[in-house]
DNA sequence: CATGAATGAGACTTCATTCAT
DNA sequence: TATGAATGAAGTCTCATTCAT
């Protein structure tokens, strides 16, 4: 039992195909990828005692990694952040990197939560392009560093075996939605000219990046912002001259 | 014995071909700024002797910046690059942090000056929109590596007094976009519904996050993508319903 | 609130059974030496509550001392081994290092216990260096990770005044093996031609390795071990060629 | 090229069943065990452009080694032993680990050149035996501080993969005394009640614990040492009683 | 121009130890 | 007696930078 705490029961997103909605479900079987690549003698323990704790020192580490960038925050300034000294963040964490997997690895198991949700509904393409950017506003609403955190950092992470799971998320992501929108284009709902990787990228990238700017409490809820978003993004913003 | 240049006044952003008049250009603030900073007594001396090997240094270090991140990249991953030894660098440069303002001052002031060609033509605003567009992709097809580093890593370079034209750009890039945006509105031919601060960012952000994925020489010509990704934002991707 | 125990003052070496006088038992002046280290105003209590648990724990710090060594060992493994978390040790010990030197002393004490009971028995050298060998080996079978600890560890402690009487200790053991070689020269029952002290090491070293290899409970008594060692010792291991 | 050394040209010694007597060859080829266990993208260049320094630089790191323990020297010790500062160490070696590993597989490897020099000519047991010893105790005399360290630190370094070669060096050490042992007995030479195993340990510990002990340059040549141990060992320390 | 060797600051991390509960 | 959470010192290592050659 030794050391209590450590973040081994997070879990990595790859497993996500949830059937039910089970939303906020904290992460209950370790991602494969760890399994694979830790044949260390499993030094530390399993279950985390105070998760509260836990909890609140990684959003303190993820607005300060959202903030600054994950290389430009030593680990002094997340510990100053939470009123206590550098080292002593290594009797809830194993290393900076691992507050960062866990974040991330959080992040993206709610956000396929959310996801499995609008795609188990089976809706049409138009509706559920619209579900699903109005779930992604709903994410960066409730996990603005760590979507901000995915977006700067995710590009070198996936060299790395300990974040695969970034990758599994990634092309199960652009898989969704490629499919969202060749259905579209096939039920005649979407354009029949577009090239759907441009398209999809377009998305992708118009969707995310308000990551970088949004505030939460700013006077636009995130299903307003979803709303405006989608009019551009279906509709375009010239005046439809007939 | 002394280093015979030093960035420090040479390629400095002033000194660019510039076409147009360009107000303002931001790059004309860095100068004044560094002599600020330094106030060593005159270590440095004047022209690099040989400018092509500054400039594919700087090339070097900017496809590093972009691939790693800033802070991620050691001056050493840029010797290795480059075929030299990291202390030979210190024979080129003043240090790392004045590479990186090179490549992103040498960015800027070509990127204003095809805005500025652009803005005199004083087209409409939806020709001014699609110029600037076009204009970006141009930009995105010659400085990949510098608009990746921009997107990534203008965020915390702001603080730094050295970096101050950093907001001086952003600040001017804004106010001709909503400017056009605003023209465009009034004269009918963008939609009136529109939020002009979100449509701003939608554009914006529509077109320069394509820099993280796009690869110059990889089938689509810049002025393809942009006549695309005009296509989206002017009319949607949805098919019109009357 | 206060402690209650600590050893530093109870299971001192000093206040074991000795059986016999032992003029210089190095143990003695263990308590002293500490004395003068420790200028702390005498913050802890006498006894432990329960020195059964005391000895358990000492028992185990001693097996993974031997284990891994004395530096490589944190009080988080011994706490590990022991089934409690590493702060819960302070109750029973002051320090990681009064672990050690408590596991030393006994041990020392111990030896010289015995060593001292074959001493008075005043037997011919021949014999006392049999008697001193397998007792030895006694004690190794007892106090094998003891032995080991102070194999490997005693060089760098010895220059710490807290550990005056492993000095102590050595010196004493020098000086009854060299008397007792020299008398078996004296008394023609040793070889003439022998260097004494590189027949001390010899014996010295030929016995007190072997808790390197020993496993308590492994085929061979300590007394065959011995009676083996000492042939070879006495007799050499080549074919008596006259 | 980039950073100019590294130790990655040690060898291990267990590829040393040379042919050749080849006394100090320098170590040519990797041991086995790094190629499998790094698939680090080789950041590291291969070869030393001054081994001198290298050379002096283990050499002070072996004394340190020894004298305090691996784990109780600092790289601070290390280099302040060598006059500089700590941090300059890195642009010689990896790491503290790989300057013990560099040590250990150097001294193994002219270990072995030397016992197979030995082995090759066939000479018989008995003088086997005293030409392994005579070479043992020259090692001893050339990488005192290596044979200290290798006795004090083997037992916890074969844990670990990269020093593999240590169990493989130790496999064949034992292998060719206990041989050597098996045919004096079978040859008559050495007494036949012997428990070879014992007897083998007992020949071991008592060569190289001499390491502990020796000092170069005092009084006795390794071959004078060797001869009196022999002496010891082949026919004992008691007088002939027939 | 470039190298080789070093500096020095600062990063991440470990660990013995403390203490309120 | 033991736990949970923290401290603070120290350790290994990295890296931008310097400078004599």
């Amino acid at each position: 039992m030794s050391k209590p705490n450590q973040n081994s029961t997070s879990t990595g997103p790859t497993t996500s195909t949830q059937k039910a909605p089970a939303k906020k479900s904290p992460a209950k079987q370790a991602p494969a990828t760890k399994a694979a690549v830790k044949q260390a003698p499993a030094k530390k323990a399993a279950v985390s005692p105070s998760p509260e704790r836990r909890g609140e020192l990684l959003a303190i580490a993820a607005d300060v990694f959202a903030e600054q960038g994950y290389n430009a925050t030593t680990v002094r300034k997340i510990a100053d952040a939470a009123g206590m000294l550098a080292g002593s963040l290594y009797y809830h964490f194993d290393s900076k990197e691992s507050m960062l997997e866990e974040i991330l690895s959080t992040f993206l198991t709610e956000l396929w939560d959310g996801y499995d949700t609008v795609l188990q509904s089976r809706l049409g393409p138009r509706e559920t392009l619209e579900a699903l950017v109005t779930e992604s506003f709903r994410e960066i609403d409730r996990h603005r560093s760590a979507v901000a955190i995915y977006q700067k950092e995710s590009r070198h992470l996936v060299a790395q075996a300990r974040f695969q799971y970034l990758t599994d998320s990634q092309q199960r992501f652009e898989k969704t939605w490629l499919t969202t929108l060749e259905r579209g284009v096939a039920e005649h709902v979407f354009r029949e000219d577009l090239d759907i990787r441009l398209a999809y990228r377009f998305v992708r990238d118009t969707v995310w990046v308000a990551a970088s700017w949004y505030r939460p409490g700013g006077g636009h809820s995130p299903e307003e912002i979803a709303r405006q978003y989608l009019s551009m993004v279906l509709d375009g913003i010239a005046v439809r001259t007939t």
